[in-house]
DNA sequence: GTGAAGACGTA
DNA sequence: CGTACGTCTTCACA
């Protein structure tokens, strides 16, 4: 990571052409801002659904941002049937198909167009997409350069060297300027002919079928070897195949899927493009509006930046609104002082006491006690949350290296400073203050604080609130790298360049530091500006939190989590350096024999880790039969395919041979470089290897480990596993103890789905996938041969994927239909588990949501794409995200049992490693046997289910000994 | 130098 | 055509 970041702007590299004119789609924006924001966001307290509006103004100004148009206009359907309904009966307008909670929105999003002064325009009889087809002719023949805003793809016949199609990607942000060229390369046809293939291909999202079987890519051969549609119709008659017996069947629906894509270019649409100008807000009409819609100063400030001309956002700050608009934190950055000496501090703080009012019942919330099944999760932040301290520091935050640069406490709008080094006396002072004011202290990523606290001899208990972590409970999916990443996301800050960080200063929490940072004892800037944005970030997340009711999951789990989490980064894993320099010796030279002999075979020295010169040789010069594609389109080389084709050529030496070396040599290779990252990441100091764990990344809730991953060390053979020998007791100890809980996932789908024979079959303490397998085949334990326990073990894993039947088919080498008659047989024995899967993608589509047992959510808007790819894939995810979220849960609460447990015991033992449902403890002398009870019963006993938890437990000298 | 692609390690 | 991650290497680009 390196210190001098920028942040990356967007320009638009087209100097040569003129400020264009730009025409929006008022409807595709306005869908794509309704589906893109979840609604519970973004109602006002009457209810009134916002979503869309807020979407469309911050997606127009996104782009009039980055365009600079000087001209612009949005067009809008008109409610009722246009002309392309009465050919086409079942045609759909896009916007009769709309939900009412959209519909809604449209009025308001005219008015605040008309606010914003820009024009839209509608006409009745026509689709905004005939609009827009007149605005770029006229601009056309104008000599502009126009525009077009759409995600509707019909738009594309309208693309010359004059205008230009916005097509939004997956992510609003990334449009694509669909240019002549870019049609071309995309769908091998041009512009003009993009109607032909649309014709041919259909449009689902606008019910409009096509020639079943028959897409993009059989319709451009089509229109590229005829000509054009009405000649393929023409000629249907020669085309041969499926394919074409389809063309022939739907040609009629073809020709009038034709006649209905053509735009209209020449509305009466009673304006002139060179009246299409915008610069003039009605500030009064916006306020007003704006307080209606319940929206911030924040996002008027944008508005009137973006759409405003010449009259800046400052000096139009409302002055009536603030009276009735407390919501608004201003993101000024703090007053500050700067303070060395304990007096100093001691009165700074009295003197700003009077600005922290958080309440006690909000303060004094303990985990301590704390009933983790939820009896009470009602807690709340509330109001408090404005009300705190917000404490931050800045430095190095990696485990084993931290160092702490400065430090800040910040009431109300002012601040004090510390800057490092500490002397005694103030550092005294300094961890009074924590220890009394934690419970009423908001920080952005407690466990980073805690390094750089830990680096300067501070320590600090559990405080009220976290922005990080309360960011992360809100939108699980979206992860910021900084601060300023998360005050761009959430709080549309984007900090100006002028305002950057000079070289060498850091960041929050997240990047290192160079040594030689700017000590002139002045407060950075940019550090004063990071307190206000947390308290920004309080401000908006604290009430989310609250309403969502997951304030007990941040501070009864997330909270104390990150402070076990902290204790094990700083501890790090002991690893014996002889041992494992003498492991990657050893593979290196496997990997060194394999590779010698891969080139003997190959008759040239190839690179045998570029995929790219392994295609050549295997698939050219050997004229081996390709298996598989990658999603690129070339042939894979992946160890699946390998194999194959190992296995299949047995009869021709020189691939056999190749093949068989090549296979090794990508084992072994991989094997020696796990290896040597893990030695490169061994800290010189203490000979131990300390991860961080990432507790704000993985959308289901688990924990990810970085630098180096520790979650993803070799286990499943003996070669791989031997690396884990290298993982030791240190200094002080004398065995690792390895405790996992066998079959969580399975266990979690038993209790929520209440499906009576599953729980059985956990109650019973047989061996389960046998016991599960006698069930589902109904024959008697002892008769159950291998294959069909690995093959039930398979579809039970399988469950809570959204395995297909194709999948567990391919993954077990059995037919299709042998797969889906396991699958049947599994649901008949185990139907509340069919029901419950069921039931999960089935809310996730009604809420946007799914949830696991404590609480924590995942949002899937995918779930409504119109493509089925994606869909499905949302579905699958929207079913694993409560399993493998509620298991992370029971995980992490576990880890704060069993730390505490530890704690309370006054062992020296501690916890190490987490490996999503192992924990790795390093066992002090004498104390295996109170540990291993201690821990394993803060695992088994984490939550409470229909079904036990099963925690087993092993010691060893070293980590692949302590497996059991 | 940066980013994408491909590959592969874990639960 | 199975979820969730992180890291390495190569290769094409700036």
């Amino acid at each position: 990571m390196s210190a001098d970041r920028s942040l990356t702007v967007q320009h638009n590299v087209e100097p040569s052409t003129p400020p264009p004119l730009l025409v929006g789609d008022g409807h595709s924006l306005a869908f794509r801002a309704f589906f893109a924001l979840p609604v519970d966001n973004f109602s006002t307290e009457a209810g009134q659904a916002t979503n869309a509006v807020w979407g469309f103004a911050s997606m127009l100004a996104q782009v009039v941002d980055a365009e600079k148009p000087d001209h612009l206009a949005v067009a809008f359907d008109v409610k009722g049937g246009t002309f392309r309904n009465e050919m086409l009966p079942q045609y759909k307008g896009t916007r009769d198909a709309a939900p009412e909670e959209l519909l809604t929105q449209l009025p308001l999003i005219q008015r605040m167009l008309t606010a914003l002064g820009i024009r839209y325009i509608e006409k009745p009889g026509y689709e905004g997409d005939d609009v827009i087809a007149t605005l770029a002719t006229m601009g056309d023949h104008d000599g502009y350069h126009t525009l077009v805003l759409s995600g509707d793809r019909d738009a594309f016949q309208l693309i010359d060297d004059n205008v230009t199609v916005l097509y939004p990607g997956h992510h609003f942000k990334d449009l694509k300027h669909m240019t002549p060229q870019a049609v071309v390369d995309k769908y091998k046809v041009t512009p003009a002919q993009y109607p032909d293939l649309a014709a041919l291909r259909g449009e689902t999202a606008d019910n409009i079928p096509g020639v079943p079987g028959v897409g993009d890519g059989f319709a451009a051969k089509w229109i590229n070897q005829f000509g054009s549609l009405d000649a393929i119709c023409e000629h249907a008659d020669e085309i041969g195949g499926k394919k074409g017996e389809a063309l022939r069947a739907s040609i009629d629906q073809v020709k009038l899927n034709r006649k209905v894509n053509a735009l209209v270019r020449d509305v009466d649409l009673g304006v002139e493009v060179k009246d299409l100008t915008f610069g003039n807000v009605d500030t009064d009409a916006l306020d007003k509006l704006f307080k209606e819609l319940e929206f911030g100063g924040r996002t008027r400030t944008r508005m009137l930046k973006t759409f405003n001309n010449g009259v800046s956002a400052a000096q139009t700050e409302p002055g009536a609104d603030t009276a009735d608009d407390e919501s608004v934190v201003s993101l000024d950055p703090p007053e500050a002082t700067v303070i060395d000496s304990p007096e100093a501090f001691d009165a700074w703080i009295a003197a700003h006491r009077a600005a922290v009012h958080v309440p006690d019942d909000v303060a004094d919330f303990t985990v301590a006690g704390t009933d983790y099944q939820g009896a009470d999760r009602h807690t709340v932040c509330g109001d408090a949350v404005n009300h705190a301290w917000t404490v931050a520091a800045w430095g190095d935050v990696r485990p084993g290296r931290a160092t702490m640069q400065s430090l800040a406490i910040c009431a109300g709008d002012e601040a004090t400073v510390i800057n490092a080094p500490i002397d005694e006396t103030l550092r005294g002072a300094v961890q009074t203050f924590l220890d009394g004011e934690h419970k009423r202290a908001i920080v952005h990523g407690y466990k980073e604080f805690l390094h750089l606290l830990g680096a300067a001899g501070l320590d600090m208990d559990l405080p009220m609130f976290d922005t990080k972590l309360a960011g992360y409970l809100a939108e699980p999916d979206f992860h910021a790298d900084s601060l300023a990443q998360a005050a761009e996301h959430f709080l549309d800050f984007h900090a100006d360049e002028s305002a950057e960080p000079e070289q060498g200063t850091l960041d929050f929490a997240d990047e290192t530091v160079e040594p030689d940072a700017a000590d002139d004892g002045q407060p950075d800037e940019s550090r004063l500006r990071d307190l206000s944005i947390i308290r920004g970030l309080a401000h908006l997340l604290g009430p989310i939190i609250d309403e969502r009711e997951q304030c007990w999951l941040m501070r009864a789990v997330e909270l104390p989590v990150s402070r076990v989490l902290h204790g094990m980064e700083h501890t790090g894993a002991a690893v014996d350096l002889g041992r494992i320099t003498g492991i990657r010796d050893q593979f290196a030279a496997d990997a060194g024999m394999a590779q010698n002999m891969a080139w003997q075979f190959a008759g040239s020295q190839i690179n045998l880790q570029s995929p790219k010169q392994l295609q050549k040789v295997l698939f050219e010069d050997m004229g081996l039969k390709p298996t598989k594609r990658t999603k690129t389109g070339s042939y894979t080389t992946n160890a699946a395919a390998l194999q194959t084709l190992y296995l299949k050529s047995i009869d021709n030496e020189q691939a056999n041979g190749f093949l068989g070396a090549l296979l090794k040599h990508r084992e072994t290779n991989k094997l020696k470089q796990i290896v040597q990252t893990l030695i490169d990441a061994v800290n010189r100091k203490d000979t131990r290897i300390h991860t961080t764990y990432e507790q704000t990344v993985a959308a289901t809730g688990r924990l990810s480990s970085t630098d180096p991953n520790l979650q993803n060390i070799p286990n499943r053979n003996a070669a791989g596993r031997e690396i884990r020998s290298a993982f030791v007791p240190g200094e002080g100890y004398e065995s690792l103890m390895s405790c996992d809980y066998s079959q969580v996932e399975l266990r979690i789908m038993a209790d929520l789905s209440g499906d009576e024979a599953l729980i059985e079959a956990f109650r019973s303490g047989a061996d389960f996938h046998k016991y599960v397998a006698s069930m589902v085949y109904k024959v008697p334990v002892d008769e159950i041969t291998g294959d069909q326990r690995s093959h039930v073990k398979a579809m039970s894993y399988g469950l809570a994927y959204g395995l297909s039947t194709y999948g567990l088919a391919q993954q077990l080498g059995i037919a299709p239909r042998e797969a889906e008659a396991l699958k049947n047989r599994y649901f008949d024995t185990f139907g509340k588990v069919h029901d419950y899967l069921e039931s999960l993608v089935a809310s996730a589509r009604k809420d946007g949501y799914t949830e696991t047992i404590f609480g924590r959510r995942r949002y899937f808007p995918a779930l409504r794409s119109t493509n089925r790819v994606a869909r499905e894939a949302a579905e699958r995810a929207a079913l694993n995200a409560p399993i493998q979220g509620s298991a992370a849960d029971i995980m992490k609460i576990a880890m704060i049992r069993a730390d505490q447990a530890l704690r309370e015991a006054g062992v020296k033992s501690r916890i190490i490693l987490q490996i999503h449902d192992e924990l790795v403890v390093e066992i002090a002398p004498g104390e295996s046997e109170q540990v291993t009870a201690l821990v394993s019963d803060a695992m088994e006993h984490a939550v409470h289910l229909a079904v036990p938890l099963d925690v087993s437990c092993g010691i060893g000298a070293d980590w692949q000994l302590a497996a059991h």
